[in-house]
Formats: structure tokens, C-alpha cells, sequence
DNA sequence: TTGAATATAATTGTATCCAATTTGTCAATA
DNA sequence: TATTGACAAATTGGATACAATTATATTCAA
């Protein structure tokens, strides 16, 4: 016996081609189960390579991986291949995974989309902003003083990052907001390659000029700012289209 | 011997915590082998999925999959985990994996961000558009008055949504193409959900008239034609916001 | 001493196997 | 007769074992 009564629950769909319709079961609410332990080591490798502990080009060794983590080589392939999937991670076949290093031409399409998304984002929310996600933003932007005063390296590449992304969690938008961490994350490691040694990601009185305009709900300006502030960050970079990784060897040797 | 010569390989990498740096072994090009069966068992449901052929609420039973493609659980645990990394599939925990079925707010936020990326991306390739790419449009559009003459429906849909990848892989910007093809794929789902019925979900002229603008090289146009494209499909919606699934049995009976 | 070829070791990819959770059914009882 | 409880079947989740591929080391020859 294995799969052998679909006529018995099969249901009038137009024109189903193949087997397979088993259909609804009435696609139920989501577990509440807060961690998975996938979950968590994704999150971990995620958290080492954005505060720049895992450098890009590092290889992630599955059975490495899972000796750390104390779990099976099966978990921390899940994890890497979502990490992958976000494009922070890169997966060669027979080779495994390594931390990505975007070229430069990715890096300034990062940068581009972010144009494109963020200056929309910060004028949702200056228009809609409540009095409580003025202050949240605002205790945000002390957390950052306070690192960049105790020099915690770590801690303010972090926060650089979570405050564009509370943005995009204020914008009410679920999907953009999703995009939003991905860029954020592809942003940390184009940083890495590319910045001029100490200068910081995220220059802090900018973002707290970005919250001064969203409490004045000036969105124009929040927008022209937000703008302002991602030419900033990028004309940090020396992202000189020479270096470009993507070199193809056969058009070298022609 | 397992994992015993860390030292021997360690290098000067920034007060590193933990081991697991075996650094760099410069990450080497991709390899060019074109065609993974887990990418083919990807393809193959989400075109089931875009096609309509698999309806939301579909239960995508993983040994029943495994039995249609020929291959192991495994393989399709990992495809049903990289659909369900771009929403079109909902994994719930020990229940299985569902064809996707955005709520009303889900479906007006892939519209929201359409809305935001599609305008400017149409506005770069009407500025760029070179006559390859002019023709390339066109002979997608006849391939649609193709389809559509021949009332071949699945068809139809889609060349539809490959008419707006078209557009997005002009750009020029592999992120946004991604993030254009993952909402392309939410809006097929959106589509079957709350379409009312015999509403084509791209009008043939509309394309039609966007590649006219595209012509022209008259960005504006080309914008304009765009979001009003988008209002075209998203009101010929029934997307009543009473009937949102997202429904807190908690604080129903409180 | 250098180069190539081969053998060996290590790591990834895949399938199978076992455990855990859920769902459906049936029986027993009020 | 309806409801609750327990048991059984099925399916998912995870780990282990095996196969395939790649990288390294050694050996032999020039």
C-alpha cells in the first residue's frame, strides 16, 4: 500500500494534468513554535558574517559547522542553503559554501535598489509615524551613540543595519521589508570588501537627521535625505569597476 | 583525525572568536554544469504553481512528489524549501508543505511593491532600450496574441508574467530582476485567489501599449502606462478586506 | 630539482532509515 | 446518540550511512 487512493479523494479542478490533487485541507494557521533549530543557526552564520567575523571568501565547512553547533551536518545544510538563497552565502557544487563577495558591479546594484525602495519606505513612515515609533527610533539612535562611544565595533555595524531595517518594518510593508534585510545584509558585506578602512558604515548624525524628519513628518525631506545618506555610504567605497571579480577568461585570451 | 589542524592554517583575521577559519581558498568561478535535478524539481512545481495547475491550499505531499519525479524525499525537501523561501509555498511543521494562500493584506502589499519597482524599472529600459531589446518585446507581445487567439489559457498566464520579467531582466539590475520574479509568482497566486472570473489577468493591450512607450523612449509614458497597468489587474480583484484569513482565534472569543 | 601522474584523504551530495508528531478511526461510556 | 479517549496509520523531521567528487600528498621519471 503506498499512494494508491487519489481517486477516491480527487475533486472537479479544471483540466488537472498529472496526478497529485490530494487538494485542500484547509491550509491551517501557522505554529506558533517560536525557534527552530535550523532557525537559530541560520541566524547565528548570519550574525557572524554581518558583524564581520566571518569575512567573505571564508569557507563554511558543513561538518565544521555542525561540530560547532553541535548538531547534524543535515541542519546547517538548510541553513546554508538559505543563506544562499539570500546571496550571502555562495554554494559551489562539490566545493561547498563560502561567504559571498559580491562583485562590484552587484555592490552598486545593492546600492541602486536601495535607492529605489528606502526613500519610499522613510516617506510611508514619516506620513504615518505614531508618537510610540518616533521614541522607538530614537532609543535606536542613542543605542548607537552609546556603541560608537564605547567603540564597540561589533555593535555599531549592527545597528547601522537595524535601523534602516526598523524603517522598513515601520513601512508596513511585509514583502518590502523582507527585501530590505537581504539588501541590508549584501550592503554589510559590500562594506567589507569595499570600504576605506575606517570610515564608518553609517555616519550616526545622519540617521539621526532621518528621524529628526520623520518626526516633523516631512517626507520629502525624509526621502531626500534618505537619499542623500545612501550617496554617502556609497561614495565611501571604492568601488572601481576595474577589480570587477567577474573577469571572463576566455574573452582575456582572444 | 577529524578537524585537528586549525592552528596550522589560522591567519591574522580581526580578534576572530570561535575557530572555523580556514580561510580564503579564492572562492573559484562557478561551475558552468547547467542543469541540478533539485533545480528541475524546483522548476517543474512552481510552473505547475504559475500555471494553475496547482491551485492554493494544494497539499505538496513529499513522497508523493518524490515518486512522480523519479527521485529521493530528498530532493524535494530541498525544492519545497527554496519555493517556500519565496512564499509561494507554506511550510508547516509537521504537517507539510502547502501551496501558498496570501491574504487580501499580502496581496495588496505584492501590488504596493510592484507599484514601487515596476514604474522605475520600465522608466530605465524606455531611456535604454536598444532595438534588440525593442524587438524582443514585440515578438513576446505577438507570442501572447498567439496564445490568446488560440485560448490556449495556461499559456496566456504565462507569457503574462513573463512579459513584466522581460521588462524587469532589461533593467539591468539582477536584484530587482530576482525580487521582480519572486512577486511575479505572488501575483500568479493573488490572481486565482481573488480574480473574478473570465478577467484576463494582463489586458494584451496594455503590453502592447507599454512596449509603444518603450519605443518612443518616452520614460514618463512608459511609467505612467505602468501604474495604471498594475490599478487595471489589482481592481479587476475582489480584494474585500473582511475576508482576510489571517484571522486570531484568541481574540475572536475574548 | 621540477613536473606529471597516481593514490589517498577529505568533503560534499544523496538515499535510506528511525524517531516524533499529527490525524483519522474506532470503541467505550455517559 | 453524542462525546471523549485511546490506538493506529501516515507523514514529516532529522541523523546516519554510503556514493561521488575534489583536493592533497606522494612517488616516479625526466
Amino acid at each position: 500500500m503506498e499512494h494508491a487512493r487519489d481517486t477516491s479523494k480527487s475533486r472537479p479542478i479544471p483540466e488537472a494534468a498529472g496526478d497529485l490533487h490530494q487538494r485542500i485541507e484547509a491550509p491551517p494557521a501557522r505554529t506558533g513554535k517560536a525557534t527552530r533549530s535550523v532557525d537559530v543557526i541560520f541566524q547565528r552564520i548570519l550574525d557572524a558574517i554581518l558583524e564581520h567575523r566571518l569575512p567573505p571568501g571564508t569557507k563554511l565547512g558543513e561538518e565544521r559547522l555542525a561540530a560547532i553547533f553541535g548538531v547534524s551536518r543535515t541542519q546547517v545544510r538548510q541553513a546554508l542553503a538559505r543563506l544562499t538563497h539570500d546571496r550571502i552565502v555562495t554554494l559551489i557544487a562539490n566545493r561547498g559554501a563560502f561567504v559571498s563577495s559580491p562583485t562590484v558591479t552587484e555592490a552598486r546594484e545593492v546600492f541602486d535598489a536601495r535607492r529605489l525602495i528606502e526613500p519610499d519606505l522613510i516617506r510611508r513612515v514619516a506620513k504615518t509615524a505614531a508618537p510610540a515609533q518616533i521614541r522607538k527610533l530614537r532609543e535606536h539612535v542613542a543605542l548607537e551613540s552609546e556603541a560608537r562611544a564605547g567603540n564597540d565595533k561589533r555593535t555599531i555595524i549592527r545597528l547601522s543595519g537595524d535601523f534602516h531595517q526598523i524603517i522598513a518594518d515601520l513601512a508596513g510593508n511585509t514583502f518590502l521589508a523582507r527585501t530590505m534585510r537581504e539588501l541590508e545584509s549584501l550592503t554589510c558585506l559590500v562594506i567589507i570588501l569595499y570600504d576605506a578602512p575606517n570610515v564608518p558604515s553609517c555616519p550616526f548624525d545622519e540617521h539621526s537627521a532621518l528621524t529628526d524628519a520623520i518626526e516633523a513628518h516631512d517626507a520629502d525631506r525624509a526621502a531626500a535625505l534618505m537619499i542623500e545618506h545612501l550617496d554617502h555610504v556609497e561614495h565611501s567605497l571604492q568601488l572601481t569597476p576595474a577589480q570587477d571579480s567577474e573577469i571572463d577568461l576566455e574573452s582575456v585570451f582572444s
